[in-house]
DNA sequence: TCTGGGGTCCTAGGACCC
DNA sequence: TCTGGGGTCCTAGGACCC
C-alpha cells in the first residue's frame, strides 16, 4: 500500500509563505527567463489559465485580474522542499522523494491509513506552512490517481483513500477520470488511445494487456497492471546516482557573436562541473549544443550539438570547459541569432574508482585541492564568487528574472524583518 | 518583442560481426 | 534476375515526468 504526498501549487505556496497578503489572490510563478507560467494558484487555475502558457500571452488577463507573478526562486523552493521532506521522513519509516514537491510513502503495516494522511497534512501545514494532499492506493499509479481526486474534491479535506471505497465506487471514480489523468499517459498516448476508443481511466484499466504491449509498449502495459492493483513499481528508498547532468539556458538576448556564445557555454560547463563534483562523479564525455529560436519561423533556423570524449574521465572544470569550447568551435556558424545553449555530461561514474595519471602522479591531488577550494569558496560566499574569466563579466546574454522574490531562507541579507 | 529546464526510459535503426 | 540470419552494441529521437 502506498501514499503519495504532494504539495499544492508548490512554488506558489512557497512564495505565499513570506507574502501572506497573497493568500486567496491569483498568483503565478514563471519559468526561467520569465518565460512561461509553471505554477498557478487555485484562483489562476479557475480563470482557465493552462499549465505552461507563455507569460506574454496572458498579459491582458493578468492585468484584468491583478495576477501577481514571480520569477522562479529555486533556492527558496529547494529549501522549503527539504523542510517538507524532513517532516515526512520523521513521521514514516519508508519514503521516496519523487520530485521537488512529492514523496511516495510505504504504508504497509499502517492500520489507520487515512488518519495518518490527516496527521501528515496537519503537521506539514503547521510546521512548514505548505498545504499538501495525500492520495492512498494499492500501487503507486493508484496512489497518484487518489491524490488527483484529493486535490480536485475538497470535500475529502486533502486525503483520499481509493482502497477504502467499494469496488463499484472505485469503478465509478475511474470512469470519471480521463485516461490522461493517469500517471504515464501524456498527450501523444492520449490521442492514440482515443482512436481505439479508450477515453477514461476505467477504459484503460480494462484494455487487453497483451495487445497494449504489442501495439504500444511494455511501459503502458505495466501502467494497466498498476491500475488493476498489481504493483509493478516499488518504493525506491535509496537515491540512485544520476546518469547525466545537463545545464542549459535560454539567452536573455539574441546572440550572434561566437565570443558571447562561448561565455554562456563556459558558464554552463562550470556549473555542470560543480554539480558533477557534488555528486562525487567523473564524466567521460561532454556535449555542447546551440540553437536558434524555433518559435520564430521567419528566422533562419540552426541547431547543432557535438560530443567531445575526454581522454581521461574528469571532474575538473578546466578540462570540461576546454572540451566544451572545442565542441562549440566545431558547430558554431556565424549569421544566426542564437537563443539557447547547453552543456551535457554523460557516461558518469564514481570518482573514487578512477585511474590516476601515469606520467604525473601528483597531478590528481593538486587538481582535486584546487576544485575543492573553488567549490568551498563559492558555497560559503555565494555562487560565482570565484569564476572563470571565460564566463565574461558583463554577461549581456544572462537570463531575465525581473520578478524574483528575495532568498528569504538562504541568504542573511534577505532575512525577512518583523517590525511593529 | 516576449515561448523553461532537467531528468528517465524505451525503441528503432544502423553498423558491425560471424 | 535471384543476394541470409541472427546477434550485439551504440546512438538518436521520442515520449513521459515534474
Amino acid at each position: 500500500m502506498f501514499a503519495l504526498v504532494d504539495c499544492n501549487n508548490f512554488y506558489v505556496s512557497c512564495e505565499r509563505l513570506f507574502r501572506p497578503d497573497l493568500k486567496g489572490k491569483p498568483v503565478v510563478v514563471l519559468s526561467n527567463n520569465d518565460g512561461c507560467a509553471v505554477a498557478r494558484s487555485q484562483e489562476v487555475k479557475q480563470l482557465g489559465v493552462p499549465m505552461g502558457i507563455p507569460w506574454f500571452q496572458m498579459q491582458a488577463l493578468a492585468q484584468r485580474h491583478h495576477i501577481v507573478a514571480f520569477s522562479s526562486n529555486y533556492a527558496l523552493y529547494a529549501d522549503i522542499s527539504g523542510r517538507v521532506m524532513r517532516v515526512l521522513r520523521d513521521m514514516v519509516p519508508h519514503s521516496e522523494v519523487y520530485s521537488i514537491d512529492e514523496s511516495f510513502i510505504d504504508l504497509s503495516g499502517i492500520e489507520d491509513r487515512q488518519e495518518l494522511g490527516y496527521q501528515i497534512r496537519q503537521r506539514i501545514g503547521q510546521w512548514v506552512g505548505i498545504p499538501v494532499c495525500v492520495g492512498i492506493g494499492s500501487t503507486k499509479t493508484r496512489a497518484k490517481l487518489a491524490n488527483h481526486i484529493a486535490k480536485k474534491h475538497t470535500e475529502f479535506e486533502g486525503v483520499f483513500d481509493l482502497e477504502a471505497q467499494t469496488s463499484t465506487q472505485q469503478s465509478d471514480w475511474l470512469k470519471r477520470l480521463d485516461a490522461s489523468d493517469v500517471w504515464g499517459i501524456g498527450r501523444q498516448l492520449k490521442q492514440q488511445l482515443e482512436t481505439f476508443n479508450i477515453h477514461t481511466a476505467y477504459d484503460l484499466q480494462h484494455a487487453d494487456v497483451s495487445w497494449i504491449k504489442k501495439r504500444f509498449s511494455i511501459h503502458l502495459a505495466r501502467t494497466i497492471e498498476e491500475l488493476r492493483g498489481h504493483a509493478c513499481l516499488k518504493l525506491q528508498a535509496m537515491v540512485t546516482a544520476r546518469q547525466q547532468i545537463m545545464v542549459s539556458r535560454s539567452l536573455g538576448v539574441y546572440v550572434t557573436q561566437e565570443e558571447e556564445l562561448r561565455q554562456s557555454v563556459i558558464s554552463h560547463a562550470a556549473r555542470a562541473s560543480e554539480k558533477l563534483r557534488k555528486d562525487g562523479s567523473v564524466t567521460h564525455a561532454v556535449m555542447v549544443f546551440i540553437q536558434t529560436n524555433p518559435y520564430r519561423q521567419q528566422d533562419d533556423q540552426y541547431t547543432a550539438s557535438q560530443w567531445v570524449p575526454l581522454v581521461t574521465p574528469s571532474q575538473d572544470s578546466r578540462c570540461i570547459i576546454a572540451a566544451a569550447i572545442r565542441g562549440l568551435q566545431t558547430i558554431y556558424r556565424p549569421g544566426y541569432r542564437y537563443k539557447k545553449t547547453g552543456v551535457m555530461l554523460s557516461d558518469l561514474s564514481p570518482a573514487d574508482v578512477q585511474q590516476g595519471d601515469l606520467f604525473d602522479p601528483g597531478a590528481d591531488d593538486r587538481r582535486q585541492r584546487l576544485m575543492l577550494t573553488l567549490d568551498t569558496l563559492n558555497h560559503k560566499l555565494g555562487r560565482d564568487t570565484l569564476f572563470f574569466a571565460g564566463q565574461g563579466v558583463r554577461q549581456r546574454w544572462h537570463m531575465r528574472r525581473d520578478l524574483k522574490s528575495p532568498a528569504y531562507t538562504t541568504d542573511f541579507n534577505d532575512l525577512p524583518r518583523v517590525s511593529g
